[in-house]
DNA sequence: CTCTATTTTAAACGCTCGTTTTATACACTC
DNA sequence: GAGTGTATAAAACGAGCGTTTAAAATAGAG
């Protein structure tokens, strides 16, 4: 039992790396489990199957970020209620903020896994991710919009449904690409640069993106 | 000679078609032959390998996009020199609008074909568009980088760089989730889209985003 | 018509993939 | 310590992939 876990784990923990790196689809069971230094058909009868182990590796994270992201969001709703004041848009973005540092918990470099997983995942396997988190987080993903739509009272639902999802393949976009891009920024203007240095960037970018003016009102 | 046209032909406008649709990786040469009712062995024997007739499908999109594109900046520039007056971050995106329909001479649909491509080639063989894209159109890609500088004196090169990228990031993941995201927002809005205007939308966001203040000055 | 070069075809090759099977080793209870 | 359920191991399966081969068909030139 105890020797089980153990190869479990060793599975899950290798897998989330080498998907990270390179994409599901890109990353071979063999990959895994000879990096893992397991046997190849340890992966059926643990998970039952790719798929299935892809999503154990994704509810992994989700299951820490999205509870922390509620957390995060009803603090500053509750906050704004109680002293009548107001949120902006960076209020709300920055809410993602903690929920990802929390992600260190799962493992040291968890936020920049969990991103790059992210990015993978929407790219590739595209509707499955969407309709896994709308079922299992639904609730969080629509307070985030909704007080995404409070803190922008001038703009129409579309247009925000829209920027959001413009805002999320920037950021998708800057973790897949992130390491190359980084490194043609660093010979380019002899700036080294971490992930977390390249989010850091994503904020102000995408706030000034959704708080645009509404072309047609 | 002219029944070998017609065979390189049916390959390539059912390949971009396919890829466009599903990706590269994704996209099987029996897939192609069997849709474009040609042999499987014809693409090996006109193009030489996959990965060549992928190239030759971005190639023939790239040809006609970047000179139109580099058209389009120089004029721009010519009219500001002229008459001393100067332009904006807008004024510089909106340059990639005629460029974009100049695609039609190619295939009807070829504006949406040619964004589609670019994601998925993009998300999957990373590096290699880029490097293709620089070598071959350097140039163009400079000016393009130059002239939103030139628009935005304020910002520094470096935040420059990566929000150009983060724009790259929001209109592909825009393209190649296009549908899927445009289906939601049907449902939800009630509001029946093209892929044209997602991109219309796409243009304000983007500008704002660019032009935002600079954080660290 | 004949010869030659180009194009098309069918078949197979070699490889990688996820998965399944079958047998062996292990851990724990009684 | 025998027996049982769980875990690991090696091997093979079947399918799909890009590519290659070698023969058949087709076209154009002399």
């Amino acid at each position: 039992m105890a020797k089980a876990l153990r190869t479990k784990d060793k599975i899950i923990v290798t897998a989330e790396m080498l998907f990270a790196e390179h994409g599901f689809e890109q990353t071979s069971l063999r990959q895994i489990t000879s990096e893992a230094d397991v046997n190849l058909a340890s992966v059926n009868y643990h998970f039952g199957s790719k798929k299935a182990l892809i999503q154990a590796v994704m509810a992994r994270y989700q299951s820490v970020f999205m509870p922390a992201l509620d957390a995060q969001l009803t603090e500053l709703a509750r906050r704004a209620e109680i002293n009548g004041a107001t949120y902006n848009t960076v209020d709300v973005l920055a809410c993602v903020n903690a929920p990802l540092l929390a992600l260190k918990q799962v493992r040291l470099d968890g936020p920049v896994i969990y991103l790059r997983l992210l990015g993978y995942a929407y790219s590739e396997i595209q509707g499955h991710l969407r309709k896994f988190t709308m079922t299992h987080y639904g609730n969080t993903v629509q307070q985030f919009f909704a007080m995404i739509q409070t803190a922008n009272p001038s703009l129409c639902a579309n247009t925000l449904f829209w920027r959001l999802h413009f805002s999320l393949g920037a950021m998708l976009f800057a973790q897949v690409s992130g390491q190359a891009l980084r490194e043609i920024a660093a010979s380019d203007f002899g700036e080294e640069a971490h992930a977390e240095e390249t989010l850091a960037k994503l904020l102000p970018f995408v706030a000034a993106g959704i708080a645009a003016p509404d072309p047609r009102p």
